[in-house]
DNA sequence: GTGAAAGCGCTAACAA
DNA sequence: TTGTTAGCGCTTTCAC
C-alpha cells in the first residue's frame, strides 16, 4: 500500500482537517500575515497528522523562486572540485538553498546542456567554474534573471557576474621564487590552457619570478597542456626527455601534479634528489606520498563558501543594477614539505645555494 | 538592462508571436499530439526568437514529476563518494535526470533535513547511502511515492527499496586470505560500525577467512571505529601499540586506510618490510604512494550507474506493487600492489611462507 | 484576524 | 488538426 504514488496531501486537506481556509494554512505554516495562535496551533497539528509536505514546484511557480542553485564544475572526481563542492554545499544549506550538480568535464557542449537545464529549472543562481565558451548562452542565463558567480576562473565576456578566485600570479610567483631560491635555474612548468585566467595567471607568475631573478627562460621548459590525461602525461615526458632536463617541475594543478608523479616514478627518478616537484593545490594525497609534496595551497573550501555568500548578497537585492561584478581575490599559500631540494648539478656561474 | 529579473517569456508569448494557441505551442515543442509541420515550424522559430525556456516548476506542478533525483551521501570530499557521484551524474544525465546533492556527513539530523527538502522538492527518486536511522522519515519518503534505491549499504527497515552494493564479505575474505597466504597470523582490522551492513560484511569476511584457515582471532586485533578521524587514528595507534602488534593491517575503507598510512609513517615503520597494509577501495591516491597500496577495489562508478538504472526501471512502471526491492550485488576485486609482504617474524609452528 | 478568489506557466482532456 | 479550458498546489491581494 505504501508503494505507488497516491494522491499526495495538499494544503486543502490540511485546511479541511483544521477547519480553516487554505489561506490560513499558508499563513500559519509560513509565519506570514496574521493568524491567531489558536488557528496556528490547529493547523500545525493537522499538518503533522497528515504528514503534509508543501509542494515546492507549486510554491516555486507562484513565487518565481526555487531556493536552488546550480553548481557548474568540471569533474567532481577531481579533489579540487569536490572540496569546492563541499564548501558550497555546507554554505548553501546554511542559507536554505540546495544545489544541483553539473559536471561539464571541460566540454562546452556539456556546459551548454547543463545551462539549458539550469535555466529551465529556474535556479535562483549559478556558481560556475566555466569553460569560457558559450558566450551567448551565458548571456541568456543572465538575461533570464539568474545571478551568476564565477569561481576560480574569470570570464571576460560576463562582466556583470561576480567573481571569486585566488591570486594565481602570486601563488605561482612564490612557488617559482622558492625554487629559484633553492638554486634551480631550469624549472619546467606544466601549464593549463592560457585561454583560462588560471592558466594565464600561473604562467605569468612563472615569467615574473624569472624576470625578477633576472633568469632567462628556455621555452622548452614551458609546456601548455589541455586537461586531458594523455596530453598531460605526454608533456611531462617531453620535459623529462629534454637533453638538458629541468631540475624542478612546477605542476600548475593537481591533475598535472599527479601525472608528473607517475612520470617521475616511471623514469625511476628519485624525488627530491633527482628532481623537485611543486604543485598547485593542496589536495589530500599531497601529504600521503613519500616524499610529501610541497604545494601552493588554495583555500578551496572558502572559495566555495565565499561564492555562495556573494550569490546570496545578489539574491537579497535582485534589482540592483550591476554593470560590473564584484571580484574577491583570496590568498594562496606556499606550503613547504619534502618534494623540493636544491638541484643536483647547479649551473655554473650563477650564485644559488651550492652554485 | 540585462540585470534584474524581467517578466520572463512564457508559452503565451510564443503562442502570440507564432499566431497559434498555447496548446499548439506545447504540442509542437514537446512533440506530443498532432501539429502540422507548418505550425511546428512557426512555433520553433518563435520560441527561438524569443529565447523561450519552458518553466520547469510549472511543468512539474502539472505533471507531478520533476526529472530530478536526490543523491544522499556522507561526504563528497571522500573519493569513494565523489566517484559514486560521478557515476550517478553521468548516468542520470543520459536519462534526462538531474541531481540534487545531499551530504549528510553520517549525521542522522542532517539526513533528516535533506530528506525533508527532497520530499518538498518532490524529487522523482532518491539514491542513498543512508545512515540507517530516520526510519519514520524514510517511510514518509516512500509513502510520498518517491522511489528509493539504497547504495552501498542495505537498510533492513526499508525492504521495498532496491539495493545496489558490493559483496563485502567476499572482498574482505579475499583480502584476509591473501594476507594469511603471505604468512600473516596477526592481522589487525580497522572496521567501520557494525550497525552498517558494510561494517558487518567486511568484519564477517575477516572472521570467515580466519576460520577457514583455522586461525584463532585475537580480539585486540579487531578495532571498531566510527567515521570520525580522531577515533580512527586512535584505533590505529592502539593496534600499533599492542605488546604483540599485528604484522598486517586491513583498513576497511579509504578513510581508515589514510589514517593507517599516517600512523605507520609517524611511527617510522617501513612498509611493507615492517608492516603490511591492505585497504578497501581503490581510490586514486592508492597508486600514488610508495609503496603503492594493495586494495580491494569496488566498481564504484558502476555502483552509481547501476543505482540510477535501477531507479529508472522503477520510474518506468511506478504502480508496480513491490514488497521487496531487488538487490544487485557487484563483485569486488583484489588488486595486489606493493604494500603487503610476508611478516618479518612469522609465528613458529605454523606453516606459512618462511615459517 | 480570516476567507474567497485570482493567477503563477504549463499540459491534456475535450470540443470544434 | 487546432483551440478552449480546467486544473496542478501554492501565495497573496483584497474584501469582510
Amino acid at each position: 500500500m505504501s508503494n505507488s504514488a497516491k494522491k499526495s496531501v495538499t494544503i486543502r486537506d490540511v485546511a479541511q482537517r483544521a477547519g480553516v481556509s487554505i489561506a490560513a494554512v499558508s499563513r500559519a505554516l509560513n509565519g506570514s500575515g496574521y493568524v491567531s495562535t489558536e488557528i496556528k496551533q490547529r493547523v500545525q497539528e493537522a499538518a503533522l497528522a497528515l504528514r503534509y509536505r508543501p509542494h515546492d514546484s507549486a510554491r516555486g511557480l507562484k513565487l518565481q523562486r526555487t531556493n536552488t542553485i546550480g553548481l557548474v564544475i568540471a569533474d567532481i572526481t577531481n579533489p579540487f572540485y569536490s572540496e569546492l563542492a563541499a564548501g558550497v554545499l555546507i554554505s548553501a544549506k546554511k542559507w536554505g538553498y540546495h544545489v544541483i550538480l553539473a559536471a561539464m568535464d571541460e566540454e562546452p557542449a556539456m556546459e551548454e546542456e547543463y545551462l539549458n537545464v539550469l535555466m529551465e529549472k529556474r535556479v535562483d543562481g549559478i556558481l560556475a567554474v566555466a569553460t569560457g565558451q558559450n558566450h551567448r548562452l551565458w548571456r541568456d542565463v543572465i538575461d533570464l534573471g539568474i545571478k551568476v558567480v564565477l569561481v576560480d576562473r574569470k570570464v571576460t565576456s560576463l562582466p556583470e557576474a561576480d567573481v571569486v578566485l585566488v591570486d594565481n600570479v602570486k601563488g605561482s610567483y612564490e612557488a617559482i621564487s622558492y625554487l629559484i631560491h633553492l638554486g634551480h635555474r631550469r624549472i619546467g612548468i606544466l601549464s593549463g590552457p592560457t585561454s583560462l585566467t588560471t592558466g594565464q595567471g600561473r604562467l605569468h607568475g612563472y615569467y615574473q619570478a624569472h624576470e625578477d631573478a633576472q633568469l632567462p627562460i628556455d621555452q622548452d621548459l614551458v609546456q601548455l597542456v589541455s586537461f586531458k590525461r594523455e596530453s598531460s602525461i605526454q608533456a611531462v615526458e617531453q620535459l623529462l626527455a629534454l637533453r638538458e632536463p629541468p631540475g624542478a617541475i612546477f605542476a600548475t594543478n593537481n591533475l598535472l601534479g599527479e601525472m608528473a608523479m607517475f612520470a617521475i616514478r616511471a623514469q625511476g627518478l628519485r624525488m627530491p634528489e633527482d628532481i623537485s616537484l611543486l604543485m598547485f593545490d593542496d589536495v589530500p594525497w599531497a601529504s600521503l606520498t613519500t616524499p610529501q609534496i610541497t604545494v601552493v595551497a588554495q583555500p578551496i573550501s572558502l572559495l566555495g563558501s565565499r561564492a555562495v555568500e556573494q550569490l546570496m548578497l545578489r539574491l537579497q537585492n535582485p534589482d540592483e543594477a550591476v554593470h560590473e561584478g564584484r571580484i574577491a581575490v583570496l590568498e594562496p599559500e606556499l606550503i613547504v614539505r619534502e618534494s623540493c631540494a636544491p638541484p643536483r648539478l647547479p649551473v655554473m656561474g650563477l650564485d644559488g645555494p651550492g652554485g
